[in-house]
RNA sequence: GGACGGUUACCCAAGUGGACAACGGGGACUGACUGUAAAUCAGUUGGCAGAGGCCUUCGGAGGUUCGAAUCCUUCACCGUCCA
């Protein structure tokens, strides 16, 4: 690749809200890579993840995706686990109390958070470290010198400080050293380019770089990606507001799951999740403005596209023609859980027993909604027993066979 | 330390003594339709039972009342402001 096919490829799926700072960014990017190749000095690129879970999900892997496309061009990736974030806990998450994990069980996080990464990334290729080694370490006095660059308006005037300022909701003084922390990071790392989402803006673009230059340093790049919406389309990806597609699935599962997201984030989709070179990314956005593909075509080919970089060609293959003869020609599915019936048991309880609904209630509403067939038929009887052998349907999906 | 406000179902949020199993929105689920599990439209969304009944739920525990999510006491947690 020629270096301005390099920086069009790192650049791909940036979102920095103001295009000035992107023009910057692949100005500055573009004479990093210049200054790399003339030194023969491979960049040393890095990203920040916070284990506080050990289920990874897509919208994980958008960065990690990005590390990746530098591998590829032979730099040097740096994963660093964010021991500290982790273990004091971070209050800007507020759907939930984040209870203060102890260190073992960050570290155990960290480990298959790593074994999960390196399905994306390249684990010959990649190193890494933990934040704790030197933030652990600061004195006061040094925090305070670090503390000392920023001013609480420049704080304020990150969006997300910013709304809770106007809506008077609760800032943490804490939160502001989070900024530093990771500032702390690149300078300790001496990186020449930090990847992170849209959310990290502040931290790569003020807190890192004016770090940098503080301790006499070039400052890095950021690699501001856009945030990769959920499966409802709205908000971003994330396992608390159920709206994730796990990593830790199937390739059936993963493929149905692309499937089901809405029409209007294809577009999303395939700039962040895809490992689809510019010109095919291209292809396929214009593909859809033009509407010279199908819709489902596309969404099919975004999920296949996705569903292969965790399972191989092979298994996206089989997920796909699985999704087609269920959901596109009503086919059963070949494999199903089954059921043993001793004697005559009601349909409400065969339901209920094999988690098909959560209450004899829900059961009953799915069989009065017309959604429980028995051998391709509706069911309308709330009180059927169930004494023969069949296969059961629930709902679209979720099917049971009955064996006796 | 002081003043005030909050805590409601999966989430957000209304409700300030009876018509409340609790408005509305989101999500989820079902159906129709289709281009797929997209979009749109309709329905459902505490449990048990099934002819309309019973039980549990509005931060916790008590209390007032024929009757409480609503009033009182107390405890817990959270927040804002003033110091």
């Amino acid at each position: 690749m020629t270096i301005d096919e390099q920086v069009e490829y790192l650049m791909q799926g940036v979102d920095y809200g103001d295009p000035a700072v992107e023009q910057a960014m692949a100005v500055e990017l573009r004479e990093r890579l210049i200054e790399s190749e003339r030194e023969g000095r491979p960049l040393q690129v890095y990203c920040g993840y916070d284990p506080t879970s050990t289920d990874l999900h897509l919208g994980h892997t958008v960065t990690m995706r990005k590390l990746r496309q530098f591998q590829e061009l032979g730099h040097e990736v740096t994963f660093l686990i964010g021991i500290f974030t982790s273990l004091i806990g971070d209050p800007s998450d507020k759907d939930k109390l984040r209870p203060q994990m102890s260190i073992e069980k960050v570290m155990h996080n960290a480990e298959t958070y790593a074994q999960q990464a390196f399905r994306v990334l390249d684990p010959e290729k990649t190193k890494v470290r933990y934040n704790s080694e030197w933030l652990s370490k600061l004195s006061m006095e040094e925090i305070f010198r670090l503390a000392s660059n920023f001013t609480v308006q420049q704080f304020l005037t990150r969006d997300n400080f910013r709304k809770r300022w106007d809506n008077a909701e609760p800032i943490y003084l804490h939160e502001f050293f989070y900024s530093l922390m990771q500032g702390y990071d690149a300078h300790h790392l001496n990186a020449d380019v930090q990847v992170g989402g849209s959310d990290q803006l502040f931290n790569i673009m003020t807190a890192a770089r004016k770090l940098m230059t503080f301790f006499g340093q070039k400052p890095n790049i950021g690699i501001i990606l856009g945030i990769l919406p959920g499966t409802d389309g709205e908000v971003r990806m994330s396992k608390s507001l159920g709206n994730h597609i796990p990593l830790n699935t199937n390739a059936e599962d993963m493929y149905g799951k692309v499937m089901s997201i809405p029409d209007k984030v294809m577009p999303v989709y395939a700039r962040l999740a895809t490992d689809w070179t510019p010109e095919a990314l291209n292809n396929f956005l214009t593909g859809l403005e033009t509407n010279s593909m199908h819709p489902r075509d596309a969404k099919m080919k975004l999920a296949h596209a996705i569903t292969s970089v965790f399972y191989g060609e092979e298994a996206a293959i089989n997920a796909q023609n699985q999704f087609i003869a269920m959901f596109q020609k009503g086919d059963m599915p070949d494999e199903m859980p089954e059921y043993k019936l001793e004697g005559a048991v009601s349909l409400l309880d065969v339901i209920v027993n094999n988690k098909l609904a959560q209450s004899r209630n829900q059961a009953r509403r799915l069989i009065e909604q017309q959604g429980v067939k028995i051998d391709g038929v509706t069911v309308g009887d709330v009180t059927l027993m169930i004494d023969q052998p069949c296969v059961l349907q629930c709902g679209k999906r979720h099917y049971l066979r009955i064996l006796r």
